[in-house]
DNA sequence: TTGAAAGCGCTAACAT
DNA sequence: ATGTTAGCGCTTTCAA
């Protein structure tokens, strides 16, 4: 542990109590320049900095917060955490990040969660979100679900809203003519794949598509591909794939053509969900609906900070809409995309 | 703050001291069984959990290690970060994740880093990389420069043996054939685009070849794609490029394919530098030297650990070897590539 | 083996 | 405006 200066010696440098010296690092506390200035050069000499461990233990607040995450590799997390570092950052906070136990034993994780005393919890789709939430609900520490939502009372959550964009997609798709479709799953557990899944196989339902072929792919590139090797290798294949994330539409996409010899979307279109940072790379042109990743920190945040800070003790629930961004990987429907802030984005 | 449960409450209950308590959690110290057993009930009865703040400012050392990242956008970065927080994880320490600031204000954050009276620092690629270390080892925390050098005495560094990554490049694309050589490179003040370009230009010397064309990526796809562009619209455009890393390699790739209607590896052949997984991705499948990113976090704990805890107290400077891993994007060698472990790599 | 007492570095009453 | 005192939750001598 290093900056072992500590605040008496500045005090003594200075020729002043150790409160001074405190109060010269408390924003409003009452102090006479002339004192402030020789703590500030004492300090600044000695190059002393108030431990905020020590800080902490008295205000009983650590201005952590906790960050759990699964999997980094599908590029909406890594953007997520970067923006959630920048934003608690800039408000005096800051990041603990915990990765999701791969072994699933969250109690270790929720131990150490705890014993770090941290101010507020963030969990961006773990598969155990609701275990730890409920848990973290429980010892009092205010938690926000990231991507994911939770029934329990007092967990707040930010999500996109997977229901209406599932709905576009269904009717973008039926527009440009399809009626034979698949669904690539994430987890079955995750309640962004159920909203993302139920919304479009209802909203199919309601124009009179009954059927929808449907494969796992676990929310990993790996489980996609064989997904899609199982959906587009059939006899009677859709001609048109909805896969639950970006991520693993990409290598929908890649085993489609590049296994399986078919044409994007001339053969079969394939959508996805989330407009990550691959989804625009013009070897994909994914057609998306986009998850404003910047939106859904800032409502996070405030969730968060909201509660920690006393300004409202109740949990808050958001869902923030995102555009149909119309690319090349699915049929273009004649009528309804038009063009927004130099985006094709689907307005029908 | 949660948790509130203090030593003093189980102890009570348990009808012991508060040094019993203690002592029940911390590990060697002497303690009967039978007491054990109480305090332990009396913990598991009311959620207690020892506050590691408390213990922190006690031990002088708060098991957290910052982590400063500049850009997630390179898939390279949240791999080292997931493998960085696991590996620490199961090593009892935590990671507080800081983003490298846009704004050059390297103080600001190392003040803050300070604060928080972190044990050790692990600096990933950020601009700010010698300013930082230098002052942190200056405060006396151990540091370790994880894809970037520093010649400062006493400052740890884990990187890819660059130089040999990149003269195998240039082996390796002389041998397809090549002789018109462009390079895009990264920022110029890194040490790690230094390496990758002087020993790249060196090797082609070596054979013959003096003239390479460069283009400046800066790391960003938007660079690399502008820098694409002016490389490869050119009359006399190269017929080989290397790139300072795959990030930059796929958006060039991107370009010269969708913009400049340039078939790869046909018209050019693109190399890059990491192996990322989007290398690895059909529509890509790029050729290029693996920086091991397992090792290097082995490597970088082990350096901060053994100095954290005392085992050794001289800075380590580490390079680790990649292999070159042989797909599709450039122009296959008739010798030299042997299948090794599932991949094609380059063993001339 | 156990408890009492001191103290980690700091801030927040309370005096002055 | 400043100093004195007490104490955040814990561990760690020191005695017993």
């Amino acid at each position: 542990m290093a900056g072992r200066i500590t605040s008496v010696e500045v005090a003594r440098r200075a020729g002043v109590s150790r409160s001074a010296v405190s109060r010269c690092f408390t924003p409003g506390a009452s102090i006479a320049d002339d004192t402030r200035k020789r703590v500030m050069d004492a300090a600044k000499a000695l190059g002393y900095r108030p431990n905020a461990i020590a800080r902490s233990l008295i205000a009983g607040r650590s201005r952590m917060i906790a960050v759990v995450v699964a999997y980094l590799e599908n590029q909406f997390y890594p953007d997520l955490l970067a923006r959630l570092a920048d934003e608690l950052q800039a408000r005096g906070y800051h990041l603990l990040l915990f990765t999701g136990p791969s072994d699933g034993n969250s109690d270790a994780l929720f131990a150490q969660i705890l014993a770090y005393q941290v101010d507020g919890i963030v969990l961006a789709s773990t598969s155990l979100s609701s275990a730890l939430a409920d848990e973290c609900n429980a010892a009092g520490i205010p938690v926000v679900l990231i991507n994911r939502t939770n029934d329990r009372a007092g967990v707040s959550s930010v999500t996109a809203d997977n229901r209406n964009g599932a709905r576009a997609l269904a009717d973008f798709l039926l527009a440009a003519g399809h009626r034979r479709f698949g669904y690539v799953a994430g987890s079955a557990g995750s309640s962004t794949n159920q909203d993302r899944e139920t919304a479009f196989r209802e909203r199919l339902a309601e124009r009179g598509v009954t059927e929808v072929l449907r494969e796992d792919g676990l929310y990993s590139q790996a489980g996609a591909a064989e997904a899609a090797r199982r959906l587009l290798g059939r006899a009677d294949r859709p001609d048109a794939v909805f896969c639950a994330n970006d991520h693993m539409a990409i290598a929908v996409m890649d085993t489609a053509r590049h296994e399986l010899g078919l044409r994007v979307p001339e053969d079969v279109s394939i959508v996805g969900y989330d407009d990550v940072g691959p989804a625009r790379w013009p070897s994909y042109a994914l057609t998306s609906v986009e998850q404003p990743v910047g939106t859904m920190v800032d409502l996070a945040v405030a969730a968060l900070l909201d509660r920690i800070e006393g300004r409202e003790a109740a949990a808050r629930i958001a869902r923030v809409p995102g555009e149909l961004v119309v690319r090349a990987s699915a049929r273009r429907p004649e009528h309804g995309v038009v063009r927004v802030d130099g985006r094709d984005v689907w307005r029908p």
